[in-house]
DNA sequence: CGCTATTATTGACTTACATCAAAGCCAGAC
DNA sequence: GTCTGGCTTTGATGTAAGTCAATAATAGCG
């Protein structure tokens, strides 16, 4: 059901400019009138196209590029020194990717494409350049990457304060969210990663994930059936993603 | 034996152009030349001091400035929707705070001396013209946010990955790490700190730091008395802070 | 279209850390 | 000096989630 819609896109939208992308509302262009946004079209390059599994970038490699997600998904990751993957973010269409290494010599992170993947490489060279003539970019630029420290911090207090479920709960009502924002069904959808991806961003066990998914299931918050996911009780769900506090 | 260095630097350091400061090459004026660095200094006001547990800026107020730690040492924190505190950082003097809101409406966090504190206040609006003229500026900017991007996925990856050992011998490093950046000993230094600020940083309870602390002693890789800390083995901490892999 | 390799689920058992509770300790106030 | 209230330490007990192990379900591929 989904596939052909992806592929449709990629063909279609391959060749747009960011005048005429329909994600040019949640990425890049946002802050432009259409004047200054033929600048910066001049400067992306689209058409890069990965295939599931596929690295975008990766760890200590020369950082010469960020990326913004036109379709399917993308998982970043860290290698710690002792050799685990730390998992450190999803990013899906319309959302820009590389900015955790912005200005600096080498990628700080991987990223790996979840499936089929269609990016806009933005060469950051020139894209300092051309924030530097457009303050409304600049602006933008600042407010994404603050965004950035935000949604880190985020996942911190996930980590450190919150139990697996409502870990889990709050990663669905994210994805919802964001598939929402897309004008797509906010109550189902398909999870791009595997259990395996939600584990490790989520600090858990992989049969920690699936027993909550199942528990989730028998309590008719959800309903699961591999990567075809429904949410059944989205004020459920958001109440149990503020956690408990005692009040 | 701090507290008259710290008072002298003060009265001495209040009145200093961001040309003279010695802390220029941490902070900001870090990518600048000296005639650039003369414009950033009408922006910046100096003189703000904050004793212990005043607020700098407060959560959900509007975001105007940025500040610089001059003297002394401030935690950031947000409240969660159900009503508990997670500190996100400690910043140590010329480290930026504020960053987490860069042209967002309101502050995301909110910020305490942690002792009596002296930054610079940086008006944001100001900023972002300035840097709209200086790309040596931008650039850095840029990298020090890509860089608090960074930290907070290393504070992902302990909360997520580490043990609690691991997690305070981190800690411990990374503070010593910033102390020998300012030309200060890196083995002997006084935590800035409370034990219950350490414990919600790392996501612990209080009882574990407490126990680990000990632990440590015991073990002869420090030696602790109440904040008076001293690195006995850096290497032992090194290589318990990378955790336990299995090779 | 079945065959193999991942990926997901389920159950039994273990553990690191939280929680609860109670002293001890230190700093500043008076 | 000694009192007061906040920090810090220490001990006893409980629990959420990890680990180990086996089976079940998908999905990729010839």
């Amino acid at each position: 059901m989904s596939q052909p819609i992806s592929i449709r896109q990629q063909s279609s939208v391959a060749k747009t400019s960011c005048l005429h992308c329909s994600l040019s509302n949640l990425c890049l262009p946002l802050a432009l009138d259409d004047s200054d946004l033929s600048q910066l079209d001049e400067v992306v390059s689209r058409d890069r196209v990965f295939s599931r599994g596929e690295l975008i970038f990766s760890q200590s490699t020369p950082f010469r590029s960020c990326f913004a997600v036109k379709s399917g998904a993308v998982k970043t990751s860290i290698i710690t020194e002792s050799g685990d993957e730390q998992i450190t973010g999803f990013f899906m269409p319309g959302e820009l990717v590389g900015l955790d290494s912005m200005s600096d010599e080498a990628h700080a992170s991987t990223a790996k494409a979840l499936e089929r993947t269609n990016v806009c490489e933005i060469p950051v060279d020139r894209l300092e350049e051309l924030v530097h003539v457009l303050p409304g970019l600049q602006h933008h630029l600042f407010h994404l990457m603050s965004q950035e420290i935000r949604n880190s911090h985020q996942l911190s207090v996930l980590l450190s304060k919150n139990t697996a479920e409502e870990r889990i709960a709050a990663l669905l009502l994210s994805l919802s969210s964001r598939f929402k924002r897309r004008k797509l069904s906010s109550t189902h959808f398909n999870l791009p990663m595997a259990r395996n991806d939600i584990a490790n961003f989520l600090g858990l066990a992989v049969e920690t994930v699936s027993r909550v998914f199942t528990r989730f299931q028998n309590q008719g918050l959800i309903r699961a059936r591999g990567r075809d996911i429904e949410l059944l009780e989205l004020e459920a769900l958001q109440v149990m993603a503020l956690g408990n506090s005692q009040p």
